[in-house]
RNA sequence: GUGGGCGUAGCUCAGUUGGUGGAGCACCAGGUUGUGGUCCUGGGGGUCGCGGGUUCAAGUCCCGUCGUCCACCCCA
């Protein structure tokens, strides 16, 4: 093979027509559930400062960055994620927004990161944000609409499901067992292992924290509470604790809510789900998918104090995001990802030359009607024609024969059914797709 | 940053103890002189990722390099 000089670079993605409808309607299922659920598009630059990402995380984030420098010596980033973006966004006009604000974006993100499964360099995210409002309404209403988006994609309760846990509620109980303030890093990235190991190497992760006994054994219940007995479990780690008990009230009822709204049944308490150790302060949750692939396929939570942290006003927040590849990780496991659908409405072909004419005349009036319409570039036998209808996924062909020029009639063969009919062109221009019903 | 697998036609892959490269699909062109996606025939296309080494001879063995996938670290 001729060595080709250029690829797609490292961890980034050519999406040829296929790839590209798959892309498509991923992103216009993200679309349609934002807009029923009540939110607004949004998007900002692609590029941001640097330091908007350095406030957050710190210096060591920058070597995940990809950066660069404008010829004024200003440093910006390629985005890594849209939470800053919106956080500085809403910050700027934080007095002029109705409250609460509901908006949604599909961001191309890049992360200077080395790819793996469900990770890549460059891919787009769904984010999902509620400002504005501190009750946990607004975070049953996210999880809602994350539920909402894996069923419209087919998937069942069968196939996904919801852990949801609250980190207040776990900072609580941690703060009554007098955890020592410094080990509580280490103790929330031990139970966000939990999920992922067996039960024996979970207990080896909490005996090499070195707790007080009771401690550990406290740690070692709560990696296990998961659903209605874990939430029993937690009730007796907080009874008496006036914090402890008031967080437990609210996921209690954050689990009334989604029940009421008809999603309780994909969700389940979990005390495993911690998330990273970033700027959750409340509930948060990921989404999974029943099969091989133990990952999370969607995640988020409450982050109450992130915009003052970026220098907004004091203003709550809720949300989640997921990215286009694991999302299509998850669907191809279960089959969902759709066919490529047909994509053209008409192939008109002529069954002489001399009709040619005619074919560019009835195509230019089905385009501007509004259907997606094609003929041959060249002029060939009919069944030629036909096989390249075929190939470009033609619905329906219309054939321009000879008495076309006396009578106005064409033919039109609907490619499913192979039913034909003989029809006047005027009629056919008046109600295109009905014709054949 | 660490470790492992793999790199042969556009795609998915064969290639036997080293002896001057194949299949299926796709693409293009013909055949049946007005009907396709599921017929028949033919064709184009690869210095076997790249570089070096061993050998009379390397797709095949060795070293390096680049690419890629997977896992770890990390995960906004």
């Amino acid at each position: 093979m001729q060595a080709m000089k250029f690829q797609c670079p490292r961890g980034t993605r050519d999406f040829y027509p296929p790839a590209m409808a798959v892309r498509s309607w991923i992103f216009d299922l993200w679309k349609q559930v934002s807009l029923r659920n009540g939110f607004e598009e949004y998007d900002g630059p692609i590029f941001e400062s640097l330091d908007l990402y350095r406030v957050k995380s710190g210096d060591e984030i920058v070597s995940e960055l990809f950066h660069f420098c404008d010829r004024g010596d200003r440093e910006f980033a390629i985005r890594p994620e849209m939470t800053p973006t919106i956080a500085r966004m809403v910050a700027a006009q934080a007095n002029g927004l109705a409250r609460p604000v509901k908006w949604f974006s599909m961001p191309r993100l890049c992360r200077a990161e080395r790819p793996q499964r469900g990770r890549l360099r460059e891919f787009f995210q769904w984010n999902i944000d509620i400002l504005g409002e501190d009750s946990v309404l607004a975070d049953a209403e996210c999880i809602f609409v994350a539920a909402d988006f894996f069923q419209a994609t087919g998937l069942t309760y069968e196939q996904f499901y919801i852990k949801v846990n609250s980190r207040a509620l776990l900072a609580a109980i941690l703060q009554r067992g007098e955890f020592d303030e410094a080990c509580l890093p280490a103790v929330y990235a031990a139970l966000d292992k939990r999920d992922k190991v067996s039960a024996d190497a979970f207990a080896k992760i909490v005996s090499e924290l070195n707790l007080p006994t009771e401690q550990a054994d406290t740690l070692i219940s709560l990696g296990d509470a998961k659903g209605d007995e874990g939430l029993t479990t937690v009730r007796k780690l907080v009874a008496g604790h006036e914090v402890g008990e008031a967080k437990l009230a609210e996921i209690e009822h954050l689990f009334e809510l989604l029940t009421a709204m008809g999603v309780g049944d994909c969700c389940r308490f979990d005390m495993g789900v911690v998330r990273g150790l970033a700027y959750y302060t409340g509930v948060v949750f990921e989404a999974f998918g029943k099969g091989g692939l133990q990952r999370a396929i969607c995640g988020g939570g409450r982050y109450d104090n992130l915009l003052r942290e970026v220098g907004g006003p004091p203003m709550s927040g809720t949300g989640f995001a997921t990215s286009d590849v694991v999302i299509e990780d998850v669907l191809k496991e279960f089959g969902a990802l759709p066919g490529y659908e047909p994509v053209l409405d008409f192939f008109v072909i002529d069954a002489d030359a001399d009709l040619f004419d005619t074919v560019l005349s009835l195509s230019a009036k089905l385009r501007r009607l509004g259907f997606a319409t094609g003929f041959s570039y060249k002029r060939q036998a009919v069944g030629k024609q036909f096989k390249q209808a075929a190939n470009k996924r033609a619905a329906r062909v219309v054939i321009v024969e000879t008495n076309t020029r006396e009578a106005d009639i064409v033919s039109v063969k609907d490619m499913a059914t192979g039913v034909q009919k003989n029809i006047s062109i005027s009629s056919l221009l008046n109600a295109p797709t009905q014709l054949l019903a």
